[in-house]
This record gives structure tokens, sequence and C-alpha cells, in this order.
DNA sequence: CTTTATTTTTAGGCTTTCCTAATTTTATTG
DNA sequence: CAATAAAATTAGGAAAGCCTAAAAATAAAG
């Protein structure tokens, strides 16, 4: 069983890694963590020694199988509760992220479980990201992004990548919300910055917003 | 903010002074935490330079009042999640305790509100014990035990007190289980132990079983 | 390809929480 | 009330996690 130090750290790789599963930098994960690069190495000895990360110093780390499965379970349960805040205890969704942060260390299987069979088995978070299953496998399709949207075409707002907070904030001083309607009116050429419609109102989002930004 | 072992020592002491404040041992206190009477004893001075008890050396401790807010809150979380686990997840409530040990240590009080709202705002936690208001407040009637109904009366098993784990494991070896009904058929004057008819069959009932046996 | 800058690791310390063993204080009992 | 037993405390140490400062390895640049 991983300490909640562990559990933290794992999780942190995988979310540098993401899907590539490429090695991260000890200086990133101390970033991520907001720790020191002390600290971090000698978090990734121990990992190592426990199996959980192939760790070769000065070159990086990734996770190994049983950390992917470990850190995929944590995951599942922070999108989980996440889920669980907004839905039943109506929460907002950009001041779940903190609580569930607590949440997501709660070992019992049981537990998880039953929260996802009262949920309803989500797919995705309310801020529209992937919940893996109990195997730690994600589902299918993946959202599209807003940048994925030609110009012409109405969609629903469905959330923000990783749920982060920053930019959650900044999306909704725009007066957007989840489930809003958007209509793209231009993609422009040279930057891939998007017009795009909301309500009355004509606003300009670029490419690196579209991109953080699911939609149905 | 207390540190997760703190508060398992603040509700040890709530739990082992109980109503009465009385001055609790180390030797009680280890014996209730698993832990060696040193540890307690360390810990003792360190809740007591905290200002959360006050600890006498050789003598005992008991909670101060702003550590009596403290446990107050913890078990008022502790006995929420359990609500929540029996009446939401539906699980059994000899099965809730483990994991509302460790949900009891999320600290959020819009979560603590939240959930409270979310279930109705029981007085009550699935075991019969009472849960404290958001100020550490007891609910004021208190439940009434087996001991107290006499022969010829019919009640509602409602729990046991303190939900202890043995004892409940032996009501339910008794084939008894919350919401069933008993009848008092009769009281021995000589060792208070009564004679209760559950269905069909006729049981015997200890006093001090009676006395922790919550009815409606 | 050597010098400089950056990244990472090592060395050594600190706090929390726990432990065992030894000592001291309090309680019990003949 | 002295001797023994029980309870509690002190002394010293370990593991987990974190830190700063110094050293070593790697990368970048002239």
């Amino acid at each position: 069983m991983p300490s909640l130090s562990e559990e933290n750290y794992l999780k942190a790789i995988l979310f540098l890694s993401g899907q590539t599963q490429a090695a991260v930098s000890t200086n990133e994960l101390a970033a991520r963590l907001d720790a020191k690069a002390a600290s971090v190495t000698e978090m990734l000895r121990r990992l190592s020694e426990k199996k959980w990360v192939e760790y070769r110093p000065y070159k990086g780390v990734y996770l190994s199988p049983a950390g992917q499965d470990l850190a995929a379970k944590v995951l599942r349960k922070h999108r989980l509760w996440e889920t669980f805040l907004v839905e039943k205890l109506h929460f907002g969704w950009e001041e779940v992220h903190e609580v569930a942060e607590q949440l997501e260390h709660i070992s019992s299987p049981k537990l998880t479980d039953r929260l996802s069979a009262f949920l309803g088995h989500p797919e995705y978070d309310p801020h529209g990201d992937p919940i893996p299953d109990p195997n730690g496998v994600f589902p299918k399709r993946p959202k599209r992004t807003l940048s994925e949207v030609p110009a012409g075409q109405k969609v629903l707002v469905q959330g923000v990548r990783d749920g982060d907070s920053d930019f959650l904030r900044y999306v909704r001083q725009l007066g957007i919300a989840l489930g809003d309607e958007l209509e793209v009116e231009a993609v422009q050429p040279f930057d891939q910055s998007q017009q795009v419609r909301h309500g009355e109102r004509l606003l300009t989002l670029s490419a690196i917003a579209a991109a953080n930004i699911y939609v149905l």
C-alpha cells in the first residue's frame, strides 16, 4: 500500500508522462508537487525500490505497470469524488479539486465501487476528464476539444482539460459555463485563434484556450 | 489544524471521558489507540502545548474547550459518513466503521455541511449514536435503551451504543437486525435480565446487553 | 572541446510519530 | 510504613518526508 505521499508522486508522474509514458524529470516533478528537487530524488529512490517506477539517476522516471495501476486507481477515485461533489452535493466544478485531493486517498475498494454505482458508473468527470475503470483502463472515445471544431458548427461546453483551476476561472470569467452552447464563427488561419459566438456575445479564444475546452 | 494522529487522540479522549469529562489515564488511551504508553505521554505533552487538552503528568488528561470542539467535529464527520455509507451506498451497519475512520479526517467544512444536508440533517447515525451539530452540540433527546423498556412493551431496534463491533456481531448472531421489532416479555428482578420475544423466538438478554441496545 | 550553466544527486538536519528499555512516581499490600 | 507492583515518564533511536547547501553529472555555448 502506498502512503499518501507516494500516491501523490505516482499521480504526478502519470500526469506528466501522459499517454506517451515518456520519462519525467526530477525538476518537472518538483515543480508539479511544489517540493524541492532533493526531496523528489529521495522519493524516487524509494518508489523504485518498491517497484512502482523505473528510475535512472539523471535520466528521469516512468511508471512500472504496478505503478500505473496504482496511479490510475487514485485518479479514478479523484474523478469519482469530483463527480459526487458536483452532481450530488451541488459544488461548483471549479471548487471540487481541493476536496477531491483529500478524498482520493481513501482506501476502500468497496467504497469506490459503490460510489461509482451510486453515480451511475460515469465515464467522465464534471471537467470532462475520463474516469478509468476499476482495472485502470480509460474509456474509449476521447473527448473533442474546441480546437477541432470547424467554423460554423455549434457545440456544448463539457469541461476543461485536467480541470486546471486558473484556466477554469478564466473560462468562467468569460461568462462561459458548463453546458453552454458555443458557435464557432471563424478560425484565424495564422494563429488558429477562434471567433466564437456565446449567446449575444462574440468572443475571441486563443488556440491554446480552444485546445483546453472540451465540447460535445 | 490538528494532524490526523492528533485528531485520533482527541477523539479517543472524548470517547473515554464520556459525558462526565473525567480525566483519562495514559494506559487507557494507549489501549484504545493500540499504541505504547510512552507514545501517548509524548503526544499528550504536545496536545497540551497546543492547548487542546489539560494534562497533568501522572494524573491524567481531559479536553480543553477547544479540544472538545475539535473532537466533536471529527465525531460529527465520522457519524455523518457512516450514515452516508449505510443510507446511500447500502453498506451494512457493521462494516462502515473502518471506512468512516478514514473519511472523518477529510477537512472541508463545506463538504461536511453539504453532506449533512444531503442526508437530511440526521441527528443519529445508523448505530443510533447522536451526531453533534456543526458547533459540537449533541442533540437533546437521548435514545432510549432496551433496559428502560418495561415488560409488555414492543419496540424497534435502532442500533447499539458506540457501534461496538464485537457487541454488534453478538446482536446479529442472535438474529436481531436494525429495525426489527422486539417485545419485552419479562424482566428478572434479581439481575435485570430480560426475556424478549423476537418474532417466534424467545431470547434472554443480560442487563448489560439490554443497556447497549438502542430502541425507539 | 573546454568553459559555463543547468540539472540532479548527495550529505546532513529537522519534525512527526512511533518504538524499546530504563527510570521514576504512584498505588497496593502485608 | 516499608516492600513490591503497577503506571507513567524520560532517554535514546528509527522511518517517512521534507528542507538547505555543497558536490557531481549532464547539457549548452562560445
